[in-house]
DNA sequence: TTGAAAGCGATACCAG
DNA sequence: CTGGTATCGCTTTCAA
C-alpha cells in the first residue's frame, strides 16, 4: 500500500518514478511511437502507483483542442429546450466530447455566452439553441474556424436544424378551419429581446395565411401576443372568453400557453372541446397526458441532429452550410372538435 | 476598419501592437498592479483592434483553476434530475463558474464520469446528483482538495443535500391508511447498478414501517420492485389490478411510475379514485396537470442548495461536512379517496 | 511603472 | 527506442 500523495502527480513525477524521460511517458500514454515492452511496463506501473491522470487543461493547451462542446441556450423558460438538450446529450454520449452548458437567461449572462462564442480556446465546437448569434460573433466564429451549428434558429453562413414555423402555424389553423371553426383566436409570445428567436412570430404568419386562404377575415381582437408563460396565457384566454363574441377555437403558439388556455376554460366553466377547441404547438410530454391536440415538432431529434452535424464538422467533413428542416405533425387528441 | 486576423490574437500580439511587455498587458487585463494611464489606453486600444480574448485554457493552466463546476448525474431517465439541474443553473448564474454536464447513462459513460471526479484539473468543484461515488474516488477528491457536494445521495465525509426517503414512504402510506385503505400496493424500482442511489428502496422501507405501525400485514404480492419507467410500471399495475384480490390503493415510488399506474387503470376501466387510489412521489410538473396526489420533494431547491454549498466551499469556507435534509410535503389532489 | 523570465503540465520534433 | 527541449498562452515574481 503506497502512501497517497497530497498533490496530484504530474507527468514529470511519473517519468522520475519510472526512471525515464517525460517524452516516453507521453508515448505510452498516447500509444504513439514505439516503446520497449519493459519500459512501457515500468511506466504503467509508475502511473498506477502514483494514480496519475493527465491534466486535460494542459493537454488542451498543448493540443489546441479541448474536447468540449459548448451548448448555448435559453434554459429555464420552457420545457422544449430541455428536450433538445436530451437529444444533444444522447448524440454526444458515444463521442469523446464533454458538454459545457451555457444558460442565457439574464441579459448579463447573454453577453457572456455570446462572447464565449468567440473564445476559440474554451470549446471545440458550439451548438446554439433557439438563439440568433450577432453577425459580429458569427464572423469571429468562422475566423477562429470553430464549427457551430444552430438549432431552432437560422443565420446565413451557419448550418442549422429548424422547422417550418410558418407552415406549422398554417397546419394548426387549417385544421381548425376544416373542423368548421371560423372564430379562431391566436395566443403567442410578445417580441422579446433581439437575440431570442421568435418562432411565435412565424406561427402567427402561418395563422394569418391560413385564414386568408380560407377567406376568413382576421380580427385584431383575436390575435394576442403577450406572453410565454402559462400564467399570462391563462389571463389572456380569460379575456378572450369574456369577449361579447368569444372565439370557438384557440391556437396557442406553444403547448405551455395552450395549457394556460385550458386552465382558463376550466376556471370559467367553459367545456373543452364542447364549447372551445384548443390546439397547441410542440408536443411536450405533458401534452399527451392532458390529451392536448397539437402540432408536434421533433424536439429531441433537433438536438440529436444538430449534434451529429457538429460532430461531422469536427471530424473534418466540411458539412455544407445547409439548413435541415425537420418535419411537423398534426397530433389530434381530445381538445379539438367541430364547433356546435 | 482593421483587417481581421485569420488566427486569434494572443497576449504577445497585443503586447507587440501596444509596444509594451506582456506582463503589462496582463496587468491591465486583470486590473492588478499599477499601470500608467497612457500605457493602459494603448493596451486597451490594441485589445480592441486585435479583438483579443484571453485563452481560458491558458489561464486555467497558469492559475490552476478552471472556473467550471462539473455536474454529474443520470440525466435522461427521469424528469426530476432536470428540475435539480435547473436549481443548479440558477444558483450558479450569478457566479463566475460555468457548468460542465456529465451524463451517466451507459456503464461506459459512468466509468468516465467517475474517473473525472478525480481529475482535479478539469473542474474546480463537483456536484454529484443521485449517484454514490466510489470510496476510492472520494478519497482522491479530498486528496486533490477539490470540493464536492452530493445532491440526493449520501456519503460519509462529503456534504450533501438530501430528503428523508424513509419518512416520505411512511408519509404516503400513512395517508392511504388514514383514508381507510388496507390493501395497499407498492411499485418501486428494482435495485439497479451499485452507483445509482436507490431512493426507491428507502421508500419501500417507509411503506413497510407504516403498515407495521398500523398492524396491517404486508403482502408480498403487493410489493413490486421492477422498474423505473412508466411503461413497465403500467404493466405491473395491470397485473396488480387483475389479482383475485386487487389493491384498493397504490403507492408508486415516483410520479413517473404513478403515471403508469394511472394509464393501467384507465386502460382497464378502473376508476381513479373511485375504485383505486394512487399516490406518487416527487411532484414533478406533470403531477399537477393530471391531478396526482403525491409526496412533494423540493427538486429545484435541492439543486440550488447544493450549488450554494459548493460555492461556499469554493470561496474558502470549509463548509462543515453536514447533511442538509430538505422537507417533504404531502400534496393531496384528485387521485386519492377513502375506499368504498 | 515596466519588462524579462520562470513556471503551469502536457505534446512532439529532433537528435542520439 | 529514448531523452532533451521548444511550444501552447497566460500569470506572477524579481529586478531595473
Amino acid at each position: 500500500m503506497e502512501a497517497v500523495p497530497s498533490t496530484p502527480a504530474r507527468i514529470a513525477d511519473v517519468a522520475a518514478h519510472a526512471g525515464v524521460g517525460i517524452a516516453t511517458v507521453s508515448r505510452v500514454l498516447n500509444e504513439r511511437g514505439s516503446v520497449a515492452a519493459a519500459t512501457r511496463e515500468r511506466v504503467l506501473e509508475a502511473i498506477r502507483i502514483l494514480e496519475y491522470r493527465p491534466s486535460s487543461v494542459a493537454q488542451a493547451l498543448s493540443l489546441k483542442r479541448t474536447l468540449v462542446i459548448g451548448v448555448v441556450l435559453p434554459f429555464l423558460t420552457e420545457a422544449s429546450p430541455i428536450e433538445r438538450v436530451r437529444g444533444v446529450v444522447t448524440a454526444l454520449a458515444a463521442s469523446p466530447y464533454d458538454i459545457a452548458l451555457y444558460d442565457v437567461e439574464s441579459a448579463d449572462r447573454q453577453q457572456r455566452a455570446f462572447r464565449l462564442l468567440a473564445d476559440a480556446h474554451r470549446t471545440d465546437g458550439l451548438l446554439v439553441v433557439s438563439l440568433i448569434p450577432p453577425d459580429e460573433e458569427v464572423r469571429r466564429l468562422s475566423a477562429g474556424s470553430i464549427p457551430c451549428v444552430l438549432i431552432d434558429a437560422h443565420h446565413d453562413g451557419l448550418p442549422s436544424v429548424v422547422i417550418d414555423d410558418v407552415g406549422g402555424g398554417e397546419l394548426a389553423t387549417r385544421y381548425l378551419l376544416e373542423l368548421g371553426h371560423r372564430r379562431i383566436a391566436f395566443i403567442g409570445d410578445k417580441p422579446a429581446d433581439p437575440f431570442r428567436r421568435q418562432s411565435s412570430r412565424d406561427r402567427t404568419i402561418g395563422y394569418e395565411r391560413a385564414l386568408a386562404a380560407a377567406s376568413v377575415p382576421m380580427r385584431r381582437d383575436y390575435v394576442r401576443e403577450g406572453t410565454q408563460s402559462r400564467h399570462l396565457a391563462r389571463n389572456i384566454a380569460e379575456e378572450l372568453l369574456r369577449l361579447p363574441e368569444p372565439p370557438s377555437a384557440v391556437f396557442a403558439a406553444s403547448d405551455v400557453q395552450a395549457l394556460g388556455v385550458l386552465e382558463a376554460a376550466r376556471g370559467l366553466g367553459v367545456d373543452v372541446p364542447g364549447q372551445l377547441s384548443v390546439i397547441g404547438f410542440d408536443d411536450i410530454e405533458i401534452a399527451s397526458y392532458v390529451g392536448l391536440t397539437t402540432v408536434r415538432q421533433p424536439l429531441f431529434e433537433s438536438g440529436r441532429r444538430g449534434a451529429e452535424l457538429l460532430l461531422q464538422a469536427l471530424a473534418g467533413q466540411p458539412a455544407p452550410v445547409h439548413v435541415e428542416t425537420l418535419p411537423l405533425d398534426l397530433v389530434v387528441r381530445g381538445t379539438t372538435r367541430p364547433p356546435r
